[in-house]
DNA sequence: CCCTTTACATACATTGCTGTTTGTATATAT
DNA sequence: ATATATACAAACAGCAATGTATGTAAAGGG
């Protein structure tokens, strides 16, 4: 029953995807090795060849979207950037849309927000969430100095109030959407706060 | 050995916390009442005198505090309030002073953003979660309503978009201070983004 | 064409936890 | 003073999941 190299790899795929759903379905403890292998019609066997155990499953489940969400990091403001918030502004909506329709995004930190607990090996997990907000942070505050330099931000507010204030936004947004399930609805409701709140930050200068 | 009425009582608040920390240090699910037992001196068989088991355990743990998460949220707004946006940033700075302040809501609201896995009975959990947020929701917008109806929101702000921001950056932040188990330093910082918030809310009324 | 390796399936042994049952000493009621 | 219920401890039975070891059929290299 061998297979060629590339259904190999499609097996691999498989196996994440049932893991995805098992996750979602039964909590990352809860989910047997035996229930998932059944998800995606193989046995055990299967899964201890292509994962050393469950951790590292879950670990290649986060790896597949972590680098969609790593994409999105990358694009550092411009330092002569004529428009800041409006940079902002892009990567938030961007952010909303990726939740909005990719699908693996959505269940995976679904899973990371209410199916996981991060004791043990799983602390590694809770590390790189940590950087990866640290690093969001850190392109966010970047955009809301330049702001402050060039003189946009709106009187009553300073960078670091606003970078705080604004991250805790999307923090909260996003734990809210995936904790409660909450619907598409919620993503056109977000999406308004966030042109008030944007617009509020830069207010007085028009 | 057999313990008099109150004794007994103490040793069931003895588990409860013992549950706490054991909660805590290895999650929900790997939590075992052996190790729970150990923690508070004594043997699985007391607690399963006290509580049937895992899960009511659990839940007369959340119980204990949510009590003090609600009585915040009982105090409604006056019709007649002549500051609606004063009463929204008094229940803000009682909600960030109650986990400043309070060790036991703070590690329960830990383990419930970090070592919690919502499927089965556990489910029950994120219910009341997200009844307690919807209570939230009605308090905060209810007073955004009436400062809307006041005038007293600035222009470009309406009860429906403010009131969504505020619920996600409350929202954000215990959720981001808990999971990174910030320190208190977060809490000066969100403080202070929280004063500018709301005074960006009322902005244009001076 | 043969040998080795790959990609799994199957079978086995171990373990840790759970729920229950039984035991027991002491409050408390009568 | 005696009986009963209480507040636990200790012992027992059972399962479910894990990791490993073994089996096996086909792919790929020489």
């Amino acid at each position: 029953m061998r297979r060629t190299k590339s259904e190999s790899e499609e097996t691999r795929q498989h196996i994440v995807d049932a893991a995805e759903t098992v996750f979602l379905d039964m909590g990352v403890s809860r989910a047997s090795l035996e229930r998932i292998a059944q998800e995606a019609g193989l046995t055990r066997g299967a899964i201890y060849w292509h994962f050393s155990n469950k951790q590292q499953l879950f670990n290649a489940m986060t790896d597949r979207v972590r680098s969609l969400h790593s994409a999105l990091l990358e694009a550092q403001i411009d330092e002569t950037s004529t428009d800041p918030l409006g940079f902002i502004e892009e990567r938030a909506f961007e952010i909303v849309r990726l939740f909005e329709e990719n699908e693996h995004t959505r269940k995976v930190y679904q899973i990371i927000v209410t199916r996981c607990e991060y004791v043990g090996e799983m602390q590694e997990a809770l590390v790189w969430q940590r950087s990866l907000h640290d690093t969001m942070a850190a392109v966010f505050e970047r955009a809301f100095e330049l702001a402050e330099s060039r003189g946009e931000l709106s009187n009553g507010w300073d960078a670091r109030s606003a970078s705080t204030t604004f991250l805790c936004f999307i923090s909260g947004m996003l734990n809210d959407w995936l904790r409660y399930d909450f619907n598409s609805e919620f993503a056109k409701s977000v999406r308004c706060s966030l042109r008030c709140l944007l617009n509020c930050f830069g207010a007085s200068s028009r």
